[in-house]
DNA sequence: AACTTTTTCCTAATGTTATTAGTTTTAACT
DNA sequence: AGTTAAAACTAATAACATTAGGAAAAAGTT
């Protein structure tokens, strides 16, 4: 039983949350701006503060928008995964997918492509909380993985290899899909690295 | 046989490039304006342009000045590497080290934390130089490294785990030293799989 | 030491941006 | 049809980069 009122909001906080998106993956992330959303909304710009309370709440909004979408991304993405070189395979690969897929949601949720832009409380929360769900995943294979290292850093290597791969693929070439280019090339070799170390 | 005007100009240069590298340092690189540059040299904004062209100018200025720190740096740090082994390691730790101790020019150099900014060419070819001084490096261990990769791929993954370890430590513990902090640590880590992959 | 010239700096102005205050219009609810 | 709350507007402020044009200063020259 949502009034008029409330569906009429709803409509228009969604028409301005995808416009936001659309510029910041036409012009670049930093290149959202209250004068630009406007214009394509047709209002002015103040009208704006009718539904977010300035500019990084904008940010903030896609952030945690950026962070439920890569959650459920990674869910499915990972999810048939029978052996850990599968589960770190996936994992990889879903991450630097999420990146080609949606840049301006990689840029801004794991980059800091907007130095003025720092999330809130409650936004990194949701991300922590994704952490948190790759440790467990993690640690669930601690008897498999044939390593001395804790599973948090085991955890934390695949992270750091896997944002390695994303971000220099992203700088190099955003364009090549999976598996392509100088970087997107290397998900595999690294995978048979962890596989020699680790088996 | 400088002349008074040159060195006049040599040591104004030399001082804005100084107090830039402050300012950055102390706000974040994107909190660099004309405006805290002028304030802080005591001059009005305008008068700057007698030295660089713009703000993208003088940005583009402590990227080369980064990147030519960048080489003395590595060439330095990995000068007495005896096994590939060795040459790996300090090839990371130097990669992390020059971004603990020059945060600015990390982010100016190897993030894109002011992305209004875009290297100039000449620049770029810099950058570019060190990328092909380490490919040639890594070139010389191709018999030694026991790897189907060629070695550019070598050196690229290379290149990506100590970016993604590097990154990760920056934006989690950045005042932390070397070998200490949730991914600082996992240097050694990295390296024992690549031993046990490679050798 | 006086003169000339170039460099450096300044003031004033333009156009962009985010944001606030206050008011009017619109449209939902009664 | 009347009431009211939401959503839009206009106007204004303050920060910023940058340009134009002129004043001041300091170097170079006689």
């Amino acid at each position: 039983m949502a009034s008029q009122r409330e569906k009429n909001r709803e409509y228009m906080l969604q028409k301005i949350l995808d416009t936001a998106r659309a510029i910041m993956r036409e012009s670049g992330v930093a290149a959202l701006s209250m004068h630009e959303l406007a214009r394509r909304l047709e209002i002015r710009p103040p009208s704006l503060y009718n539904y977010f309370s300035g500019l990084m709440d904008i940010y903030d909004a896609v952030f945690r928008l950026g962070f439920n979408l890569w959650g459920e991304h990674v869910l499915d993405y990972t999810k048939d995964a029978q052996t850990w070189q599968e589960e770190i395979r996936l994992s990889m690969e879903a991450y630097m997918l999420f990146a080609i897929k949606n840049p301006e949601l990689y840029q801004l949720c794991f980059e800091r492509p907007v130095p003025a832009f720092v999330p809130s409380e409650e936004s990194l929360n949701i991300s922590r909380g994704h952490l948190e769900d790759f440790y467990s995943h993690i640690a669930s294979l601690e008897n498999v993985i044939k390593t001395d290292l804790p599973p948090e850093q085991v955890a934390d290597l695949v992270i750091a290899i896997a944002h390695g791969l994303t971000a220099l693929h992203m700088s190099n070439e955003p364009n090549l899909p999976l598996g392509q280019g100088r970087f997107g090339v290397l998900i595999p070799a690294a995978l048979s690295v962890l596989d020699k170390a680790w088996s």
